[in-house]
DNA sequence: CGTAGAGTTGACGGGAATCAAAAGTAGTGG
DNA sequence: CCACTACTTTTGATTCCCGTCAACTCTACG
């Protein structure tokens, strides 16, 4: 069960200015105007403890998310137990936002993590009369979207090596970039996101170190030492 | 080449009333106060001849598409020629808005037919006065990133069987309820999508109709001899 | 030190891809 | 109407990539 702090607005306004993300939505300028203006009125501060389940496949939407810190995973179920994970969330992301009434994917912590929870109607309905947020809401859903079909090409129609060199540089993408970029989770969330086997993808990684394109400095440590050549497989 | 016929805002008016589809947007009943009624400025119909392609990946997003007849698939490519579908977008659906100032997909039509074409920038500064209008395109954008989403998990987690059984199920709801369904795609097309081979479908569908599940009264005309058996191989 | 969970490695088998060829279908023109 | 062609679909034989099963290693933690 998660741990949830409801915090006062003071605090609220107090977390907010920390949260700089590189979400699509957050580079816009004007995000002042649209979705943090909500917080004083909706939003509200919640923490969650590593592998605490956000929300479940099939709850109701009534609230949606923002990572302050920490990250994410959103994922679906087969009722036998396979999994596919959709994405991975990080700092500024946000997820849990439904287009019916109930979520379409569950949410778990893939760390301990502190997250902005919004109410769906209240946004909604400010963004009715706020140009801005709207456009917001609607960028999201777009990101989202493209997100989406690229993962569907990556899970479609390409071999086991592409798909783990494709979510490396693409989780060094968003990662600080220093030289060695830290993995937030486990070989079975990235197998549950490339659609592989654990196995497949502690292989796959080995041979990459054999082929000296990556060093596994630690297990969840990863330096790329031929970005070229990583970059080239992945066509 | 696309064969195009622009057409007057009279002919243009004199088509509308006849998209009648089955799109999340147009299931909404305030659809008239929408992006209806910005066919008056904006919109044209073109036409458009089977296989020919509507636009490319890469190319300017400048204008999107609502189809009044005829079927449309759009899809991404690996550089190798490896094609992923993303969906098959039939009468009354919209395909074409991208979140960025290009498209992320290529559309190419199904068979002949029919779209009505508006440009994005009229669209969205309309949108940004008209609640209803923007709700839509929220709405289409939300829509289709949990369809994108659900192609995700299919392609991940499911076996070749489960693939053919859930993409037949997926467009017999969206075709006439009559006893057979007509598939629009050849066969290579049912495999770009559910990230199969050509071969495999075909076996798939042969080992259905042996097993009584289906009957291929033609190679593109499919009855569903035990539906409730169907059902139950997608869990 | 001992246990539990995560990750790696190996052996093996199966499901889907690949390669190849036959059968069905449609369009064309004599 | 039928031969001829081009394409789509089906079917068969074979290969191979990845999944499965199993054992082992590594790390964290009390």
């Amino acid at each position: 069960m998660p741990t949830s702090l409801a915090i006062s607005h003071d605090q609220v306004s107090a977390v907010a200015p920390a949260v700089i993300g590189r979400s699509a939505l957050q580079k816009k300028a004007d995000f002042h105007t649209g979705l943090e203006r909500v917080l004083s009125t909706s939003g509200s501060v919640l923490h969650f403890m590593q592998d605490c389940q956000i929300y479940g496949e099939g709850e109701p939407a009534e609230t949606f998310f923002k990572i302050v810190s920490g990250a994410v995973r959103t994922c679906k179920f087969l009722s036998d137990g396979r999994r596919q994970i959709d994405a991975f969330q990080i700092e500024g992301d946000i997820f849990g936002l439904e287009a019916g009434e109930e979520h379409r994917l569950s949410a778990e912590a893939l760390s301990d993590c502190t997250v902005i929870s919004y109410r769906r109607r209240v946004v909604e309905r400010l963004a009715a009369s706020d140009d801005v947020l709207s456009r917001q809401l609607f960028s999201y859903a777009m990101h989202n979207m493209t997100r989406a079909q690229d993962h569907a090409l990556l899970l479609g129609r390409r071999s086991a090596v592409e798909k783990v060199v494709a979510f490396l540089l693409e989780w060094a993408d968003r990662s600080p970039c220093t030289g060695t970029i830290a993995l937030a989770m486990t070989r079975q969330d990235i197998a549950d996101y490339l659609g592989l086997t654990i196995e497949t993808v502690s292989r796959t990684l080995s041979q990459l170190e054999r082929d000296s394109m990556i060093e596994l400095s630690a297990v969840r440590q990863i330096r790329f030492t031929n970005p070229a050549a990583l970059r080239a497989l992945t066509s």
